[in-house]
DNA sequence: CAATAATGTTAAGTAAACCTAACTTTGTGT
DNA sequence: ACACAAAGTTAGGTTTACTTAACATTATTG
């Protein structure tokens, strides 16, 4: 069993790599852990001493088949933790995230399953990202745009939102910018790449910042 | 905020602190734990420091105010989460001990009180142990009896059953021997200390070791 | 294409939480 | 009461996961 230290690098690696064109860097592991590159080279060492990933110096890491399994598990129980709490014990959007994040690590099997079976294996958790079921398996994920992409004038539903940010979150959920929200894209603004949408009937402008952190689906 | 490690510690002086006259000496904390005494008188020294407990060497530890508020604060963790393991996930009387002693130290306050309120602010745990509320106070426990000094030829109610040992619980659990069970003291005897006991009719006997770990309340 | 900036690694050090082994204090039995 | 066993402590060592500072490699750009 790797320690929660490794799980986290695991985690984080795995999640990295989707993003990723290249192979992901010690350094944007360092970033997305708040640690130091020194640290992040350190435990590279060990990681791919003891098979989770390949290493080579100075151009990354890449996960294997073992290191996978490991984050997918974690990225699981991340997924179903936040969709747990906020289905069963009502907790908001913005909370679950910070306490999926201690709870993954604590988890054991028996516990996982019975929440995926209490919760009827849902495929997508609260932020609209997908959960690995027991054997790993992703569920299939509808062609994405990011809102910064979107189109004006057309309409989108919204699937996703980076959890990662707890104030995002709160001003999202503020505009009732949620979950399989229907969108439309009402102007782009070329001089700061800022977006209005219109919600509910009435239009939001929202920043490129902002944006980037919201994916959605088109709809006729 | 203490560490998992020291959470251990003092959730350990408390519930040692309950069933001893005297103070409580760092060789119980440790055999308790399962370290050396050395570790125990060392982190001792580390609690007394920061304050959650007075220790003078040689003579045992005793918690302090603030130390005692954080015993009482992962009891109320650990109760909870073992109540709402079984009851809304059913999962069994023997699994949600080990379960709840990882959860108890990655819980935040937010989510505990969710539980606690999802479940109606239960009094007292599936091993019959009481739940502290919010405020670390404690529900009255009705007077109970050690079934090792349990009359022969009288009525009893199980009222609580230590929750450390996955076998003994199973092995209860085989005989319905569970919480709030009425049972009658068919005999005692005294070469073994061992009791035998009617339940749903049938006898049963059970060793010492066992009725040590079993407490009932007189029925008429 | 060489200088330099940026990125990445190594070495040495720290803190937490343990360990073993040696030592000290306390308790017990005759 | 005193010798010895039991209980408790201290000293020194280990592992994990970090840190900072110095060094090495790769990328950029003038």
């Amino acid at each position: 069993m790797p320690t929660i230290s490794k799980e986290n690098y695991l985690k984080s690696i795995y999640s990295l790599n989707l993003t990723n064109e290249e192979n992901v860097t010690t350094s944007q592991v360092a970033q997305k852990l708040e640690i130091t590159n020194a640290a992040t080279s350190e435990m590279a060492r060990k990681l791919s001493e003891q098979g989770y990933l390949t290493y080579e110096k100075y151009k990354g890491v890449e996960l294997t088949d073992k290191g996978k399994k490991v984050a997918l598990q974690i990225i699981r129980r991340h997924r179903l933790w936040e969709s747990f709490l906020m289905k069963v014990l009502g907790m908001s959007w913005s909370e679950v995230h910070d306490e999926a994040e201690r709870l993954e690590h604590n988890t054991s099997e028996a516990l996982i399953n019975k929440i995926d079976e209490h919760l009827d294996f849902p495929e997508f958790d609260p932020h609209g990202h997908p959960i690995p079921n027991k054997n790993g398996e992703i569920p299939r994920v509808p062609k994405l745009v990011s809102l910064v992409n979107a189109e004006v004038g057309k309409k989108y539903k919204i699937f996703r939102v980076a959890d990662d940010n707890k104030e995002l979150i709160v001003y999202l959920t503020k505009l009732d910018l949620i979950l399989y929200k229907e969108i439309k894209i009402v102007e782009k603004l070329s001089f700061d790449n800022s977006i209005i949408v219109q919600v509910n009937g009435s239009n939001h402008s929202l920043s490129e910042k902002v944006a980037e952190k919201v994916s959605v689906t088109f709809i006729k």
